[in-house]
DNA sequence: ACCTGAACACCGTTCAAGT
DNA sequence: ACCTGAACACCGTTCAAGT
């Protein structure tokens, strides 16, 4: 990015044309999500906050929805790449894999709730974003594995994979929707996911829970 | 309710005086909720319904949040009771009414996903209809009674409650978020259910998954 | 090709005035 | 005590006109 002078925002422009508006709308979009949550991404304040007219997204968007999608699938990315790294650093083992993406998952959704939300919520109309966000392949790919290397019981993977998807889905949901004090949530997502863990988990006898 | 003449809705009131127009907010609001979900929870549009100018919702909600607050509670009562009524009806045995309540959840999630959204999402705001929700007491006395009944393997009953209200959860938020397929939903959830209940139940032999 | 700015319909909310 | 209806600020969206 190019050095400007000082103020940053609002700085009338001389010519009509913005140059990056659509990317400026999204990054913006993002701001106001973060703030104030979905119902707080605003057309005219994202145009104000871009120094632009009130019409001037509508050129970029055909609607709201439009650009709430462009934003969920912004943050489907970033998702995925970060939850990509949490993999890539877990080391071979595929339970510890397996785990290093739950965990991705609920510190994501602790770190950026509101983001969390929306990529669930909007999911539905942005197939693509979903595709990242579950990753699906991959770990239906990683218990099989586990299975194979016999640290997991037998069973069809794609069940297992349900079941875990689910636990982790519903503990980073509850994170955010508040139902789980917000200090320590992290360690207490920790403790469940082990729980379930042993529960799947091959071994000549069972530890206590 | 008294018989009126026949059209219910819109008519002309002779007095100035609806007489019940808080309750019939709610229940208008719950006809938006279901129709267009959380964003289409319009005051105006209630207004309307009701047969009453713009204004006059305000002297019995300070505004929109706390209409939709009352609405979340209404929505919190009715699945209260419609989890107590599974619970009764499933028998002595823990397990059984454990699972029950699991499925009662993801049922109500199932037949009515607006409802259900609402009842989470704004669920931060009023800890009453939260409390109506997780039945957190009810759900930790039934775990408590399944080990001391050899059902369960021993262990804290509050990390199990949670990592099974985790998991119904996320089943059902995947349910309502349109992850899963709509048709066959049930099942699915039931199988997952009996994945994560064959984890933590007691027993000489582990069952394949 | 991209943006302006006035316009329209609609919403949340307020408030003096009615009954 | 409860409701009306006009008003205000604000939003999504459109479109002829500018550059």
């Amino acid at each position: 990015m190019p050095a400007r002078s000082s103020p940053r925002r609002r700085a009338k422009r001389k010519t009509y044309h913005h140059g990056a508006l659509r990317e400026t709308l999204v990054t913006t979009a993002l701001e106001l999500l973060d703030a104030g949550g979905r119902d707080a991404v605003n057309v005219r304040e994202a145009a104000r906050r871009a120094g632009v007219s009130p019409g001037a997204p509508f050129r970029h968007f055909p609607d709201r929805e439009a650009l709430l999608a462009a934003l969920t699938r912004a943050i489907g990315e970033e998702f995925s790449a970060f939850s990509q790294q949490a993999i890539d650093g877990a080391g071979a083992s595929p339970l510890d894999q397996f785990r290093a993406m739950g965990l991705a998952y609920i510190r994501y959704a602790i770190a950026h709730p509101r983001r969390f939300s929306l990529l669930h919520a909007e999911t539905c109309s942005d197939p693509d974003a979903l595709a990242l966000f579950t990753r699906e392949s991959e770990t239906v790919a990683l218990i099989a594995r586990a299975q194979r290397a016999g640290l997991l019981r037998p069973g069809p993977p794609d069940a297992v994979h349900l079941a875990a998807q689910a636990l982790t889905y519903g503990l980073a949901r509850m994170i955010v929707d508040g139902h789980l004090p917000r200090e320590g949530a992290e360690a207490l997502a920790e403790s469940v996911l082990d729980v379930f863990g042993r529960g799947i988990a091959a071994g000549p006898k069972r530890a206590p829970l």
